[in-house]
DNA sequence: CGACAACTTGACGGGCGTCAACCGGAGTGG
DNA sequence: CCACTCCGGTTGACGCCCGTCAAGTTGTCG
């Protein structure tokens, strides 16, 4: 209950207050649980596809992303994450991960233990409603993005993925759109995207000739968010105002 | 308790005795819910996207998708279902729609109360593992559908699709890939797989002459199943062995 | 037999991938 | 301080996968 640990944990119960209504009492007892705050290096991987974690990442600071890769060598980023998420909730009831966990920037974590986490979700109702909600939400932005990568074309798919991160962060209470500095490599959002690098930096030399991003100073930035969001059809309802 | 009910919910229970441990108390509580049953036409909405449902959707025989559009009229189906389903899951705590729900062919379906299901979820604690459980191989399979739309080229996507969709259905116990007999337009396939129904019949054409698919008949049905599957690069892996 | 939906096939074009070269900034070691 | 390396970004040439358009075929149902 130390002043301390409240300020740790101030991105995940920024959270769980949009999830749902949990009050001291449900803080506390996620404060009580047995935790390690973990610092991970740019690129670090949290946990790999195969792998049965005991543990479940609560991102604090920095940026991370999820990945699958297919025979091939093809690398697809499904998911981008920013403070306050929770990361590998689907270990608490499958074993086996189904995909990467991936730092993209330097960052802290708070390590929960999975039994812990489970025992906590059913005795108190209201956290467990609050996690439930979030995979939900997980699972709708899932739906979304196979919209995004199957059915609109490399620009828009761009935007949108552009839009999402920054109405993301700005839930997370990290500034709103105007002032996104990106902190994605070119590589990073042509994963995400299912395109290459290369067009992705055609496309974002496009949205900058439209004056929707810059690209003077880099990383990149958003000039014009309502421009951007008409260029990507962006409409946040899929992310039900708490992701 | 009726052997009727028990006969109508055996497609659902089947699905949660492998999501979880479920015994026949919690089978009974199912049954003493206040459901309808409804049968629909092929084509038919179940849900529209911005709808507020009350009640939540179980497949008891039929197929069906859930799909989404972009603004510019892109239609993407993001997943099938095959009986034992829950279709609607997410609104037990998503009150509005982010996807229409529609039937692909005839079929059954159990309608229950949301408040209701919400209610079991948190009284019998092993139901509410198993829906849980459930949204989160959803959400597994979300993200794998991201990987083969956004990584894999169209012949692979395809096979990997039908692959998919075999497996699920074996799951169900409607027999085994071999005896599949495809119940999706190239249309639909096309949709589903964010390709153009033109191009999916030129990919089915390639599958049939490489003679892992059969063309002469329809519906299309799976001749070669480790061929198939290898040509899709299918590892069942992401579908938890319970869905 | 006509209407209609689904499938089939061919021609053509464009969006995006591939390959390759080059640039610029940050870090590193001499 | 400068050379070297490395990573990420930038640009151009070229080509293929897949979209688009359009015509024709098949099967089904009234």
């Amino acid at each position: 209950m130390a002043a301390d640990d409240d300020d740790a944990f101030g991105p995940l119960f920024r959270k769980l207050q949009r999830l749902a209504q949990i009050d001291e009492a449900d803080r506390q007892a996620i404060r009580d649980l047995p935790f390690i705050v973990r610092d991970v290096r740019p690129g670090e991987y949290l946990v790999r596809e195969g792998e049965r974690p005991t543990s479940c990442c609560v991102m604090l600071a920095g940026y991370a992303c999820r990945h699958k890769t297919t025979g091939g060598g093809g690398r697809q980023i499904v998911s981008f994450h920013v403070p306050g998420d929770i990361l590998d909730l689907q270990h608490l009831l499958l074993p086996h991960a189904d995909h990467n966990l991936q730092a993209i920037t330097a960052g802290t974590y708070a390590c929960l233990p999975i039994a812990d986490l489970r025992k906590i979700a059913v005795e108190r109702t209201t956290i467990g409603a609050a996690l439930w909600r979030d995979t939900l939400i997980d699972a709708s932005i899932f739906r979304e993005w196979v919209l995004n990568v199957g059915r609109r074309d490399a620009k828009a798919r761009i935007a949108h993925m552009i839009c999402e991160f920054a109405t993301r962060r700005a839930a997370a209470g990290l500034g709103g759109p105007e002032q996104l500095a990106l902190p994605l490599t070119q590589e990073q959002i042509a994963d995400a995207t299912g395109l290459t690098a290369v067009h992705v930096n055609r496309m974002l030399a496009v949205l900058g000739a439209e004056g929707l991003v810059s690209r003077d100073r880099r990383p990149a930035q958003i000039i014009d968010w309502q421009g951007l969001r008409r260029a990507a059809g962006f409409d946040p309802h899929y992310l039900h105002a708490a992701a």
